[in-house]
DNA sequence: CTTACGTTGTACGGCATCGTATAACCCGAG
DNA sequence: CTCGGGTTATACGATGCCGTACAACGTAAG
């Protein structure tokens, strides 16, 4: 049978990577194809159309987001604090998640499709925030409360252009992580 | 004199309506004359091309979004916990500035000229919160990661799709809100 | 070696968009 | 009323993209 130069996955990786770098709109068969050294001419034979592709690529962002990370967050996460810090490094620190992450958030504010599936992720992740939050934490809308701004720093950081004059923005991200997580000061 | 029917303004306005709504990719020429009810025929006369346009509602934006609020502010302001809220309602709570913010958000991550001013923009922003925050706050590092903190929460809650099973947002916003803050609870 | 079949390249029609050129239009001045 | 100027509509070429059709190609099986 004929080689099969172009599977099916190197479709996908690809339309992921344009996504981190560009956006939706950035995923197009040709550009991918020529990405790929190849023209569109095999597209067509794994996928029905551009839809198709990024469905395919939804489904593979999901699993990664999701269940590996909550399974390696399981596999070695200490204490609850140290279980949210690991999460939130291997979603939003990740450089391969990370981008495709934040483009997925775009997308989904103008793709009701995209916004379910990303809600559902959202759901689960925040859910982790929760339960780790919880154990050191009694009243379930404070809970809520930190565990909601966890979320939004890790991504809101990344949304934020502002500098911070003669300082750089690892040890204040760290210091905000312990204002989120009520780590006592002078205690670390 | 001929007449003038579609001032400049009234491309620059329905340029950041097209952008609030879809991004800059739905920023297109002919899109706009189309929602203006005429074609693009004039558009030229005013613009050199659609940068042109792009160029001029960035202008349009860093005014309405950093001097009207900072001069608001300033304005009404009560205490500095109340003024920061207020910059917050001000900014993200508007249902014309706060969608073309976030666009403005997303269109920065790819275009370096939209980052350096969205930088300006926000530079000038997190300066009023680390005024107000540190009128409460003594320890500059702390006043730094809790302005941090009120920006991506400000920013970072439009881009998370997570529920509250049994709860609505507003109360935990706020509640959050005093976390960032530092208001003792029981004392509101 | 020959054949069969899946993969890839090329060519095409269709559509949306940009930016230009030019003609039609409309209002106010004289 | 007529004329002049800026404003707008229309038509155009160019580009980039989608999805289809088909021919060219290459590998594995026989």
């Amino acid at each position: 049978m004929g080689a099969l130069r172009t599977p099916r996955e190197k479709w996908v990786e690809a339309g992921l990577r344009a996504l981190a770098e560009g956006g939706v709109d950035a995923v197009r068969v040709e550009a991918l194809a020529k990405a790929l050294g190849v023209t569109k001419g095999g597209f067509y034979g794994y996928f029905a159309d551009r839809d198709a592709l990024l469905t395919e690529m939804l489904d593979t962002w999901e699993r990664e987001s999701v269940d590996d990370v909550v399974a390696r967050v399981e596999r070695e996460g200490g204490d609850a604090r140290d279980k949210v810090r690991l999460a939130g490094r291997l979603t939003f620190s990740s450089d391969r998640l990370l981008p495709i992450d934040l483009a997925i958030r775009e997308w989904a504010r103008r793709d009701p499709t995209v916004a379910d599936r990303l809600r559902r992720v959202d759901n689960e992740r925040l859910q982790l925030a929760r339960d780790a939050i919880g154990t050191f934490c009694a009243d379930p809308e404070e809970v809520e409360a930190r565990a909601l701004l966890a979320f939004c720093a890790a991504i809101g950081r990344h949304f934020l252009a502002a500098d911070h004059p003669g300082r750089t923005r690892a040890p204040i991200i760290a210091r905000a992580a312990d204002i989120i997580l009520d780590v006592p000061q002078g205690n670390r």
